[in-house]
DNA sequence: ACGGAAGAACTACCCAGGTCGTATTACCTG
DNA sequence: CAGGTAATACGACCTGGGTAGTTCTTCCGT
């Protein structure tokens, strides 16, 4: 394992359907799709079996239609790409992603008090 | 503006020589690229036309050879970088990355008082 | 039983990032 | 000035994300 879970801006979007109801077919999730991402029917149906070569999603036959599900989680792929891109962009380093959000992006000084009240509410808990 | 300033792998391996060497010959780039981005030096001559194309370099000529010149700095391709990832996984809510960061990346205790400690530095004193 | 419609399958593109081999050109030196 | 070589130009091809039309199949209702 490893994970190419890195997707594209419309596989996410898709994906972001399936995250939500948990299972869809391939009309329902053209349906739910928001307007940004509209795209024919056969655009969202060939996108869907990409993305099940790929491994993220599995169909099962119900009757004539295709219902599809997510075989990977929100959670995963946001830290395998947010992973991929501190890799990509600061040598794997976490912490320096963090420090150039803060530095360099729209952080201010309330969001990180935000946090720090996180922190200290999860404790030393964690690991 | 607005910047397609989203960088391939292999682009930024080649950005990261020009920003540490101000300027540079395709046959510097191709030397100084380290192991695990070592390429035939036509494919780095390749990428260096796209990239120009992109416009996140020029040349000019000196005697027979190219030298190329970065036209974006770091700090605006990881810009670019962290928000379009902030855009595509967390509808553009920076904070809601940070939060990522310290919930299910491996973002500990220390990183974070270091983080604090930074802020605390630079005071109030940011817009 | 059959025709129409719903749905999937197939095919064909486009673009950007990558990866190189080969053809040209330009320069420098004997 | 003639090579030869260093360097660029050009063209070919691959992959993955995206986009969609057309064809084929299946199923349902009359």
């Amino acid at each position: 394992m490893s994970s190419r879970n890195t997707l594209g801006e419309l596989q996410l979007a898709i994906m972001r359907v399936l995250w939500e109801r948990g299972t869809a077919s391939v009309a329902e999730v053209h349906q739910a799709l928001p307007e940004r991402h509209s795209r024919a029917l056969t655009t969202i149906a060939t996108m869907l079996s990409k993305m099940e070569k790929k491994g993220v999603v599995l169909h099962h036959r119900e009757g004539r239609q295709f219902i599809y599900t997510p075989t990977v989680s929100e959670q995963e792929v946001r830290r395998s790409m947010v992973a991929e891109l501190a890799r990509r962009l600061f040598e794997g380093d976490f912490s320096a992603l963090l420090t150039h959000l803060i530095d360099e992006q729209e952080i201010d000084a309330h969001d990180l008090e935000r946090l720090q009240q996180r922190v200290a509410e999860r404790g030393g808990a964690d690991r």
